[in-house]
RNA sequence: GGGAGCUUAGCUCAGCUGGUUCAGAGCAUCUGCCUUACAAGCAGAGGGUCGGGGGUUCGAAUCCCUCAGCUCCCACCA
């Protein structure tokens, strides 16, 4: 039965994702062969796939496809992240619209819900992900909250506790209000903002004068401390050791000089809040300053504060203003624009607060681990694109203290073990602490320990991911560990450069000593066509199981590639993706041709078709070979959407617009048997070098040329690598070309066939091409032959091509035309005169450089004489 | 404020250490075709003084300087 017209991607695709599932093909374990991993970058348990998980994933895909077809073993390892404050932040959400309130379940409670959230929704991502043909080893799926992952959480928090790389300190710290917990400095977002400035005056206690502050955050004036201004400001020398009053509250605060003052910005004078700013806080610290906190957690005013208690910040921002105006203290206002930290997760904007928290000790860990720059910088591990050192060189140089702990339910909880009197010890379980509270001669015992409420930073297990996937902390993980540690490419987005990439290099050379993957390949943002980040809340980004189900999975795949080299954004647009489904639609149809042709044995069929298709074999071979070769290279390079490229081009111009139509038999004849089987060789060729891009229609076709049966799957095929590197002859393609071209320009009908001369001294080139030129350009071909009268007159590189016209040969304008060809020639060979008889330049430029200039040379004065010789002729006329 | 990068055809981008007629590709556009695999197709075509200026060189899209514009990262002045 002749196959459809157009391809129809659903049923093929899950028939064969089907079948390499229950074939077991995604399946890695150890053994003999050499092998090659990846991890995926585990996305949000409860996320859904978006268009950049469909560009990520897509290239972890064809790496691992194609390092399987190359006989490796292809391990690519799937798995969820647990996203402590996303999902914590989704699980209350939740619970909120059922009536429930966080604060008021316990904390077992809280994470039964959580636990039951993640088993029904958790592992949708990964669903998606086989939809687009990920050939991951889904028996290895990893939870980062999974017990054996939690363990290796534990453990090396412990771990590195003991070698001293953590602490637990008093530090002001980045608090999210809506999350209400702490944030490390990556996650917060500073987006630029238009802000009020407040000139406020604080007057003396007598009322007489007044000093003059600027400020953006009015509201927090309650936990105002000292007014301090540069030591060297004359305008405010006379000031210094008297007091001011807070306005509306009324405390007395000292005017202090400090060298963190910047006596350029606004007044010069500044208001000192050590709980709500960062510099006011080490101002305070340095001049013994109290500690005011105006406000709580979520973001209300403080009993401390005494005024506007239990109102939010920002609605006590404007009524403190009006306020202040209202009792004269607003000298004037005016907008500015500044950075407003936000939370990467839950958008609040970011409160400075001090608070006690659990940090890693990046300095003294960096200093145990060199590699961790070193080697990126040399490119033990590589990146791609490599500019990403720079900005990676920058933040570990510039690195400082990892705040770990979160003010959250969902995670790893710390193990951090408390007596009653507030003392604590690090330990796996109250027991261990117990025994190390014991061994400081502190009587407690384990059931008067309280663990520490608090859980570990998401990343401080993502971090782990390339040991713990394989177990790799405990003994019975050590062979896998052993075997595909460290991994190979890491495909992930340059956003997450810090929070993860930097991170996992740091946890390799700390517990492996060894680099966790050899190339970092990071992808673009993927963007509309407007340059708009992709992104729910614009509602810009299409869904990609829609995607899936209206252009196929290889079309999307597809078009995803076809414009993200390494690093660049990917503007997205339909009709990428469109020319996926078409290029698809054209394999299936190239299908459809060859499937249908009639076959007879090679005796039947005449000794000239018989050597044109031989011509055309030997000419794609070539041309195979060449981009082979061509993809090689840029796939050692990542260039994957180069290789992609090349590879459309092979088939779409090479394959079926070239070889295709030169041993097409003619209407109605059939194919003689050794053509076909060539030509399905061929297919079968094409079918592989594509099929890391497009799994599904390759696989399809694949075993549609093998008759059903082939010896492997596609998927377990070998990748097909170039084999020879000649080049192959185009001059008969070219002048296929320009008979078509005259015929176009001239308005002739393809079915009239025309008389065509060629004068050339590779006869023999032309020649073996001959019947292939007279099916092509359906023309009668004379090689160094009479010359067709009536012709135009064109040149194939060198060579004078004589196209008969069957009437109307307007000779004005052939000259006209010649002579416009002869011109820019003339020009042409000036230059290469010019070049040549340049002393300087035969002198310096390289043998090779110089002799091509002899040889354009050589062919513009030949081309010359031919078309001048021919202008001669038709001017004779 | 510090750093990195970008500017080549209408759009998205290739052009490695200067030297093939080097000014390219894909898409889009235009012309002609329902030619017996595919109109989601076939055969052709047009389109850019490589952001501006200067310099080095026999020779510059490529190296240097400068100006302009854009992007990203980091810091975050109240």
């Amino acid at each position: 039965m002749e196959p459809d017209k157009n391809y129809h991607p659903a049923a093929v695709e899950q028939k064969w994702y089907s079948y390499w599932m229950e074939q077991g093909y995604f399946r890695s374990v150890p053994d003999h062969r050499e092998p090659y991993t990846v991890l995926i970058p585990p996305p949000n348990v409860t996320g859904v796939l978006h268009m950049g998980h469909m560009l990520n994933n897509t290239i972890q895909d064809i790496l691992i496809r194609k390092a399987r077809m190359e006989g490796k073993n292809a391990c690519w390892v799937p798995g969820t992240d647990h996203a402590s404050i996303a999902t914590e932040a989704k699980v209350v959400r939740m619970l909120a619209e059922q009536g429930i309130r966080k604060s008021d379940l316990t904390r077992d409670e809280f994470l039964g819900h959580a636990w039951e959230w993640t088993h029904k929704y958790g592992g949708i991502i990964l669903e998606q992900l086989k939809k687009l043909g990920a050939s991951c080893d889904w028996e290895r799926t990893r939870f980062t909250m999974e017990p054996s992952l939690y363990d290796a959480v534990i453990e090396v928090f412990i771990d590195l506790y003991g070698k001293g790389l953590i602490y637990r300190g008093t530090r002001m710290v980045n608090w999210d209000p809506v999350g209400k917990t702490t944030l490390s400095d990556e996650e917060v977002i500073y987006k630029q903002e238009q802000s009020t400035l407040y000139y406020l005056k604080y007057f003396t206690p007598d009322g007489n004068d007044f000093v003059t502050i600027a400020t953006t955050r009015p509201e927090t004036i309650m936990g105002d401390v000292a007014i301090a201004t540069s030591p060297g400001d004359p305008r405010y020398a006379s000031w210094i050791g008297k007091t001011v009053l807070v306005p509306l509250i009324g405390r007395e605060i000292p005017i202090i000089a400090d060298e963190e003052v910047d006596a350029s910005f606004g007044t010069g004078c500044l208001k000192v809040t050590p709980c709500h700013d960062i510099v006011d806080y080490r101002i305070g610290q340095r001049h013994q300053l109290p500690l005011i906190d105006a406000l709580n957690a979520d973001g209300t005013i403080s009993e401390a504060a005494g005024i506007y208690v239990g109102e939010d910040r920002f609605i006590v921002r404007k009524k403190i203003a009006k306020e202040l105006e209202a009792k004269g203290h607003l000298l004037k206002s005016e907008q500015v624009q500044n950075n407003v930290g936000h939370s990467e997760r839950t958008d609040a904007v970011i409160e400075p607060r001090i608070s006690t928290q659990w940090f890693m000790d990046m300095q003294a860990f960096m200093k145990r681990n060199p590699e961790v720059l070193e080697h990126v910088m040399n490119d033990t591990i590589q990146f791609f694109p490599s500019k990403l050192k720079n900005t990676y060189r920058h933040w570990i140089e510039n690195i400082k203290d990892w705040n770990i702990s979160r003010q959250l339910w969902w995670g790893h909880r710390i193990p951090a073990w408390y007596t009653p009197e507030g003392d604590f010890e690090v330990a796996a379980s109250a027991e261990d602490a117990a025994a190390k509270f014991q061994a400081r001669n502190i009587a407690v015992h384990a059931s008067e320990l309280k663990q520490d409420e608090d859980v570990l930073d998401t990343w401080f297990s993502s971090w782990l991911w390339p040991i713990s996937v394989f177990d790799g902390f405990t003994e019975a993980g050590k062979k896998d560990l052993d075997y595909y540690y460290p991994t190979n490419d890491l495909v992930t987005a340059p956003e997450i450069m810090f929070f993860w990439v930097a991170r996992m290099i740091m946890a390799g050379y700390e517990y492996k000593r060894e680099l966790p993957f050899k190339n970092v390949y990071y992808t673009g943002i993927v963007r509309d066509k407007l340059r708009r980040k992709m992104s729910k809340s614009l509602g810009n980004s299409p869904d990609p199981l829609d995607l899936i189900a209206q252009f196929g999975a290889d079309g999307v795949r597809m078009g995803m590639l076809l414009s993200a080299p390494a690093g660049n954004d990917i503007l997205f647009d339909e009709s990428q993706v469109a020319q996926g489904r078409n290029f698809c639609n054209k394999l299936w149809n190239a299908w459809r041709l060859i499937s249908g042709w009639e076959v007879v044995a090679d005796s039947t069929v005449s000794e000239e078709i018989q050597k044109d298709a031989q011509v055309s074999a030997a000419w794609f071979d070539a041309r195979l070979n060449a981009a082979m070769a061509e993809m090689h290279e840029h796939f050692a390079a990542y260039r994957l959407s180069d290789a992609l490229m090349c590879a459309y081009k092979l088939v779409w111009d090479d394959f079926c617009s070239w070889y295709l139509e030169m041993v097409k038999p003619a209407y109605g004849s059939p194919i003689h048997r050794s053509a076909l089987e060539q030509t399905k060789k061929f297919f079968d060729v094409l079918m592989r070098l594509l099929h890391p891009f497009m799994p599904f229609i390759t696989e399809e076709l694949y075993h549609a040329v093998h008759e059903g049966n082939p010896e492997k799957p596609c998927i377990l095929s070998s990748y097909p690598l170039p084999q020879r590197a000649e080049a192959p002859s185009e001059r008969p393609l070219k002048l296929i070309s320009e008979v078509r071209q005259v015929r176009n320009s001239k308005g002739l009908s393809p079915k009239e066939s025309l008389d065509v001369s060629i004068i050339t001294t590779q006869a023999n080139t032309y020649q073996a091409f001959a019947g292939i030129i007279s099916k092509l350009a359906n023309c009668r071909l004379n090689i160094n032959g009479e010359k067709p009268g009536n012709a135009v007159v064109c040149l194939v590189e060198t060579d004078e091509l004589h196209i008969g016209l069957p009437a109307g040969l307007n000779i004005e304008e052939e000259k006209a035309a010649i002579r416009k060809e002869l011109e820019y020639l003339h020009g042409f060979l000036r230059s290469v005169d010019a070049k040549l008889s340049n002393e300087r330049f035969v002198a310096n430029a390289k043998g090779d450089v110089v002799e091509k200039e002899r040889q354009k040379k050589a062919d513009a004065e030949e081309k010359i004489r031919n078309l001048q010789s021919n202008l001669n002729q038709l001017e004779g006329q």
